[in-house]
DNA sequence: AACATTATGTTATATTATAACGTAACATAT
DNA sequence: ATATGTTACGTTATAATATAACATAATGTT
């Protein structure tokens, strides 16, 4: 199973989560003779700010912050989608809101567990649960192209802090 | 393997699909003691006449031309949080579209099958993916509390459309 | 340098969803 | 049957999310 839900979840040097990030979508452009402008890789750090999905607009605003000049929704958006076609990050949504994807090169199964009480999303990859939900499309004739599986719940974290907080 | 597949997927007397549905949401009002008004009644009476998941736009378009008046957003989103929080249709996040469910009554695992061709989505409740669902959750000490699965490709009409298709 | 391509800026607008407040219908008890 | 509380609906305005269309700027190639 491949998960960053550790490290989503417990207390880690974000600032190496962050570079290595970078690293892997600088590697990834100039693989795909891409570019890593400015505002994207302005965007790609503010998802990997934090392990929580942003929205749209929220991602607007801190850009603008980040860059001391006003952003319209466009920029943002075209970011995004240029993001997301290398596939260096996610859209969820049932949230609107968008995440850096941990393992960019790796085939995915686009499977999030997502904190009800604190918000942060990690992001799982596991082959027999793929396996399974190919056998059960073709059980019922569909051919299967992609997925969007999204588990909502309690992080470790809060999990625990909840279970404690019983008498 | 609980599924509306077939009956999505064929044709059918669809008529019947319908009643049955009206039926079975009359039954649970009675049951929740909530009423199931005309205007509620209406909406989900359009979510089922096809089954292709509508907008919440598409359905304020239709239900003024069924009541024959103007309707507001809010009447139409009303409706909707109704007919959601008793389990008689869901939406489907990738979409931002809702459509009826087929049985309201069993437990959910929110599975949907999206046909990227016309449109169409069966549900699927499939206990060993629910109990893999679980499985992996708890393996990343996460604990599930609800589920938004939705698959996207072809259809069983759609598919072999596509393969009859081929040289 | 000229040209083509790609990225960004800008304005306007489409689409989806909700807040807030008023009125009408219904349910129940007296 | 009427008063009262509750539930549903009407109405207006607006929030939140996303894109279209066209102009300008930066970059890459020849």
């Amino acid at each position: 199973m491949l998960t960053n839900s550790r490290l989503v979840h417990r207390p880690h040097d974000h600032g190496r989560c962050i570079d290595a990030a970078l690293n892997r979508a600088q590697a990834l452009c100039f693989e795909r003779k891409a570019r890593m402008t400015p505002t994207r890789e302005s965007v790609l750090r503010l998802l990997w700010q934090s392990h929580q999905p942003l929205g749209a607009y929220q991602l607007q605003d801190q850009l603008a912050t980040l860059l001391g000049k006003s952003i319209a929704p466009p920029t943002v958006y075209r970011a995004i989608e240029f993001l997301m076609d290398l596939g260096l990050i996610h859209r969820i949504a049932s949230l609107n809101a968008y995440l850096g994807c941990p393992f960019p090169n790796s085939e995915h199964s686009n499977l999030f567990m997502i904190c009800n009480d604190c918000g942060s999303a990690a992001e799982v990859t596991h082959g027999p649960l793929n396996d399974m939900l190919q056998k059960v499309s073709c059980k019922a004739n569909f051919t299967l192209q992609s997925q969007a599986i999204e588990l909502f719940g309690l992080c470790p974290r809060c999990s625990d802090t909840n279970n404690e907080a019983q008498p």
